[in-house]
DNA sequence: CGCAACATGTAAGCGGTTACATGATTAC
DNA sequence: GTAATCATGTAACCGCTTACATGTTGCG
């Protein structure tokens, strides 16, 4: 499943602009789906090209146009498809977790600001995931509320973890 | 960081070929950081090319020439300060939550499914994760045991949620 | 006055995946 | 006999990231 198929499903729900689907990128999905503007902007345009969307343009005074994108009765069948046949991965690429394997090899100022680093970036995921919950439940549908709740947990669960254990980095001597 | 790097920090522990990586990697890295033959050959003939690595040439009969690598002074130099300037990146991709987000799209069966699926991989993951601890817990690095554990926490946390709310996620009614 | 939000796009480049190529040995 | 393990590599491809390009409105 890549950002071009999202973006169809994202569209499922309702008609969006690329900068729409940005945002919802960002927000709940960020924490297992990242795209920049440089993925989404093609991909709706492919979209539209294999008519899976139709384009309406609204035409803005000092902006460029807002291209609104709708998804086709084709572009529905093509989701379910889609969704029949994903593979259900689930890949993580930490750098994070391939520096601290070799925390001994590091100084302990080195180590303890990487370790705070992930710690801050995982309380911001918790605050985006927190804040989607209270804004928008109502109008999620089940499957992104189960989504949310896997960051949440997942999130909490490597947030505690890496607080009661991080003592246990050893670091370089010298 | 880049499977170039990881490879270089896999051998600061000791010599080893591509083949013993490949395994390093499959053992207590799959939950984390995936790298194939693909990369990791390449990957150690550029280390060797820059002089960060040697290689022995090891002939066997009947198999490729077994060749060690085994990591520099330079490499040493070269891989503290890869580890110094390290972005502390945490990136997931997960196609299953991606997927799950549309269940309502979905048949019941085809959502079981993944979900099911999911859930085997999960129990892989901790397998071998369990085994990484029980065979050579004495010979990690505290780094490489703190990464095992977040594994573990993680993919724990993970299981636990899905399991106990898999039925919170309706599917289409047809 | 400067920054954030709004709004869309292109193009080069990079890194990793996948498929292909080869072949002996050992265990079931 | 057939699958898994040992053992190394190449090359095409694909998709995402990053950097660039442009410009207005409104808020503090």
């Amino acid at each position: 499943m890549d950002v071009k198929t999202v973006c169809l499903g994202m569209l499922s729900d309702g008609p969006a602009t690329g900068y729409d689907l940005k945002k919802q990128f960002e927000s709940s999905f960020a924490h297992f789906f990242a795209a920049g503007f440089g993925s989404i902007y093609p991909a709706l345009s492919s979209l539209a090209e294999q008519e899976l969307v139709d384009c309406e343009r609204v035409p803005q005074d000092g902006k460029p146009d807002r291209k609104v994108y709708e998804i086709t009765k084709a572009g529905r069948e093509f989701l379910g498809r889609a969704l029949e046949n994903s593979s259900p991965a689930h890949k993580v690429r930490s750098e994070f977790l391939a520096t601290v394997c070799f925390s001994h090899l590091m100084s302990r100022e080195q180590c303890d600001s990487i370790v705070d680093h992930r710690l801050q970036d995982l309380e911001q995921i918790l605050n985006t995931l927190r804040q989607a919950e209270s804004n928008c439940l109502d109008d999620m549908q089940p499957g992104m509320r189960f989504v949310v709740g896997v960051g949440r947990a997942v999130s909490e669960a490597m947030m505690k973890y890496v607080e009661e254990n991080r003592h246990l980095l050893v670091t370089e001597s010298k």
